[in-house]
DNA sequence: GTTAGGG
DNA sequence: CCCTAAC
């Protein structure tokens, strides 16, 4: 059958821009076959381009979809069936028409609120293919195309629109956050409810800047009991709201990742107009000021001294976007567009949505010393040849860093969500970042091909309208790509069709506890009550993982110590195990009995 | 979408 | 943690 045949797209990496789609809901990480916490990249959409022709898939007719609003509905308990309107298969775009290296791109285009809630675009090869139309060609190859999508950063700015503040970029590592650590609430019901709140890092990150995406002048809710009223992340269970089409065909059609280290030379060249990534600190000026299309951030340097006589020393950097390695998809040629946009969705998400944290590289070399000013870096000075590098990186190579345990975005209540994890490292493409004393600003703009131009800090904000002159794309560095090829895989190598599992995280016993505190309340089979109620923002905790835990802590409790493993659970929470356990599963016979 | 249970 | 049948 046509319908299980499968396209392979490979991505060398598309770039991300920094505007956040802050329309969208924040999701967490998520395994990358079925649709799940996907929280960082539902900050962007995906624009995939053949020949520069943009394919238009017809999510507009949906335009909640993936809304704030209906993850409030979901979350209130609305059952919203979204509708996929993707009737369009791929054979219609003239995807494969290409053969095995079509130019296909990906771009990552910074959707906010507004009317144009999706704007995903696909590009066709010399037509619009909207998803609605049928003007495409119906072609079936027997033959599984294989098409390398080079991503690109069309650079759509939105004027106007100032999402980022706070925690992002370094402010996100440095900057004491509520929301990063996890802590009880015993607010549900009294007595025993306790809720563990998000100990993932990655999804702090996210909430972090998702919530200030959204709130863009205020701080991020401080102690909030209910962070899902403080910020729109949606709960593990609106995740599962999309329609069975898609579901099934994430599920039939996973994407892989590829080595990143598999890019060649081709490959990087293949990305264009790419500057080196060197920015151009042409300017610095005393006193900070808002671009007129910057968004504004405050700054984690807050309290940081800067360098004597150097004082308001701005520098101002760009963050364009940064780059995502090389993905694989595998879809089907019959999937819509909709779909591959959907799936490149959730192929990025699970990328940046582990865990990652940002690193710096200046010249080539990593700066560890988050302390550092960036004039003492050097980072200030009026030098071209300088390289700065931003970098997304898996958490666990800040294990190896002092400033580790500072962090307090990587603060957990289980340690062993500290140890090392595989993930990918991700590069940041640069442009002009501001950095004050007491604010920073990211602005996101075009750039020139070659270069990255710091924009002066000139009182006018709207005078640095210069930056609309330039291109879009902007290039990794080549140093950068050395950090690349670090990055781990998850995928089992020669097996294209692998698909990600997820990582192992093991229950804390403060999960544990809040684990046994729900079920004791609220018996066994309601897990997906159970998770609502104790690992409500725990996003990497399914329903069915607290099932799951649940059975292996009878299963522990039953054996002897000797033969536990992992982390020790106490005793009293075993105890409590098989006292919850035999009163539920009492409960169940006598209500299986009734009706005798 | 949830639940239950085997793998 | 995954998978899937069953609901």
């Amino acid at each position: 059958m046509v319908l299980h045949k499968r396209l392979n797209y490979s991505f060398d990496g598309y770039h991300v821009p920094v505007i956040p789609r802050a329309s969208r809901s924040v999701r967490g990480r998520g395994s990358i076959r079925k649709k799940r916490d996907n929280s960082h990249i539902h900050a962007f959409e995906i624009l995939a381009s053949v020949a520069g022709n943009f394919l238009h898939a017809n999510e507009s007719s949906n335009p909640e979809n993936t809304s704030f609003a209906k993850e409030a509905d979901l979350f209130h308990g609305n059952n919203v069936k979204e509708k996929e309107n993707d009737e369009t298969g791929l054979f219609k775009g003239d995807l494969f028409t290409h053969g095995t290296c079509s130019k296909i791109t990906t771009t990552c285009v910074p959707s906010l609120q507004g009317e144009h809630d999706n704007q995903s675009h696909i590009e066709g090869q010399g037509q619009n293919v909207l998803e609605r139309e049928d003007g495409g060609m119906k072609r079936r190859n027997s033959n599984e195309k294989i098409i390398h999508i080079k991503g690109s950063y069309v650079g759509v700015n939105e004027p106007g629109h100032k999402v980022f503040k706070d925690c992002t970029l370094e402010n996100n590592v440095e900057k004491p956050l509520p929301e990063c650590r996890n802590h009880l609430d015993s607010s549900h019901g009294g007595s025993i409810a306790r809720k563990l709140v998000n100990t993932d890092n990655d999804e702090n990150f996210a909430r972090c800047t998702q919530s200030n995406l959204r709130n863009k002048i205020s701080s991020p809710p401080l102690d909030t009991p209910k962070l899902k009223d403080a910020s729109p992340i949606a709960s593990d269970e609106n995740n599962s709201r999309d329609n069975s089409e898609l579901e099934n065909l994430q599920r039939m059609y996973p994407f892989k990742k590829r080595k990143f280290f598999n890019q060649t030379s081709s490959s990087t060249s293949d990305r264009g107009s790419q500057c080196q990534g060197v920015f151009d600190f042409s300017d610095s000026k005393v006193n900070s000021t808002i671009h007129g299309t910057g968004i504004e951030e405050s700054s984690s340097i807050a309290g940081q001294q800067v360098h004597p006589g150097s004082k308001g020393c701005n520098v101002k950097l760009s963050i364009k976007s940064f780059k995502v390695p090389e993905l694989f998809i595998d879809i089907p040629e019959t999937a819509t567009i909709g779909s591959l946009k959907r799936t490149v969705m959730e192929a990025v998400t699970t990328i940046l949505g582990d865990e990652l944290h940002i690193g710096i590289l200046l010249q080539g070399k990593k700066i560890r010393d988050d302390n550092k000013t960036l004039i003492q870096t050097g980072i200030c000075q009026d030098d071209k040849r300088h390289r700065l590098g931003f970098m997304l990186e898996p958490r666990h190579t800040r294990i190896s860093s002092p400033s580790y345990n500072e962090d307090p975005c990587y603060l957990t209540s289980s340690p062993q969500q500290k140890l090392s994890r595989q993930s990918t490292s991700l590069m940041f493409q640069q442009g002009t970042y501001n950095v004050s004393q007491e604010r920073s600003l990211i602005k996101i703009e075009s750039c020139a091909e070659g270069d990255l131009k710091l924009s002066s800090s000139v009182a006018d904000t709207s005078a640095n309208n210069n930056m609309s002159k330039c291109r879009a794309l902007v290039a990794v560095p080549a140093i950068n790509m050395q950090a690349l090829a670090v990055v781990p895989l998850r995928r089992k190598s020669g097996n294209p069709d692998f698909g990600q599992r997820r990582i192992r995280r093991p229950f804390s016993v403060l999960e544990v506890e809040a684990l046994v505190q729900a079920v004791e309340k609220l018996g066994t089979g309601r897990w997906r009550d159970v998770k609502q109620r104790a690992f409500d923002h725990a996003k990497h905790r399914t329903y069915v993982d607290l099932k799951d835990k649940w059975k292996t802590l009878v299963h522990t409790a039953r054996i002897s110590p000797q033969q536990r493993r992992g982390e020790p659970v106490p005793q009293e929470l075993l105890d409590r195990v098989l006292a919850a356990h035999a009163y539920w599963s009492q409960q169940q016979c006598k209500h299986q009995l009734k009706p005798l």
